[in-house]
DNA sequence: GCAAATTAATGATTTATTCAAG
DNA sequence: CTTGAATAAATCATTAATTTGC
């Protein structure tokens, strides 16, 4: 058969990475088309339904063709019945990634979800969420100040992300 | 200039034909060569190694007339382990967390964290999360718009009666 | 109860529109 | 005015969910 079929992908929108490197030539804000459309709804409310657990729920009846659809992680999780959080890779992944993402102080919804989520991978409380938004957040604001004292580096936020419209009211 | 037809911007980012033997027919050439070779950092930093999928099926695209579409392909061409992506819960529910966080169109490092993350639960390539995010976006917009239009805030006046139509089918 | 047929949901592609730069 | 980049809308195609007949 035929063979071909060349997906090409629309949008490499990967390439606009370079951009951002203090060029800021071509900044595209993308600003909010009016299209008349006023059903725009600005993602203030946050809401994030039920997340279905990891294991306990075989999303689909048959078990059907198993390939690699569902390898987890190691579970090693075995949270040492110490006092404190002990974060999993997944978790820290992920909270990693939300901060990247723009994320700097949930809110309590936000948090609440978010440790939901988290708490499939490892336990976890909501303060441990936020405390690891506050540590990280100033521990990284520690790291550029120390790094900007041995090289002049670009003040410009090295934060090369577009932000992602958290809007978050309580910041 | 030839046909203003192929507009298509494909950005055969995902190809990566270059390195390899290209099959490639249509894709676009692209490859601007902005600036020669200096300045032309463009997504080096990024790692596709599994953007390259083969081809497996006879995808007809176009608006191909002549021929009716035949929904139901034949079939004894299992691919294996190629198909679409197919979503995990875990996936999904990070996916809609980050969603509901106000992320919309992730940049290139972002689906890069994204993709690494969520690949932990199960196959994923860096386009799906593209893909996802576009199509919920879009298909969020639409529900929206379509309720909007349906049901016009259903006067409720003159109906003292308590709603109790709990009708949770549409989940 | 199972399996083919049908329908609904949604991943993947293509096309058209928009904005900015030359 | 033209071209290029990015995205949203529209469309195609495949998987899962559901229905139907045995």
């Amino acid at each position: 058969m035929g063979n071909m079929k060349m997906h090409q992908l629309a949008c490499g929108f990967w390439e606009q990475e370079p951009l951002l490197s203090l060029g800021c030539k071509r900044l595209r804000p993308l600003a909010p088309k009016l299209h008349s459309n006023s059903t725009y709804t600005t993602v203030s409310s946050f809401d994030l339904k039920s997340f279905i657990k990891p294991d306990s729920g075989p999303r689909k009846l048959g078990n059907g063709p198993s390939e690699d659809n569902n390898r987890h992680s190691p579970p090693v999780e075995t949270h040492p019945g110490g006092t404190r959080w002990n974060p999993t890779q997944e978790q820290i992944g992920i909270l990693e990634m939300l901060y990247r993402g723009g994320m700097r102080t949930p809110n309590a919804q936000q948090i609440e979800q978010i440790t939901e989520q988290l708490g499939k991978y490892g336990k976890i409380e909501g303060k441990n969420v936020f405390y690891w938004f506050q540590n990280h957040k100033a521990r990284e604001r520690q790291k550029q100040k120390r790094s900007s004292l041995g090289l002049t580096h670009c003040p410009r936020s090295s934060a090369p992300i577009t932000p992602i419209t958290l809007d978050t009211r309580s910041m």
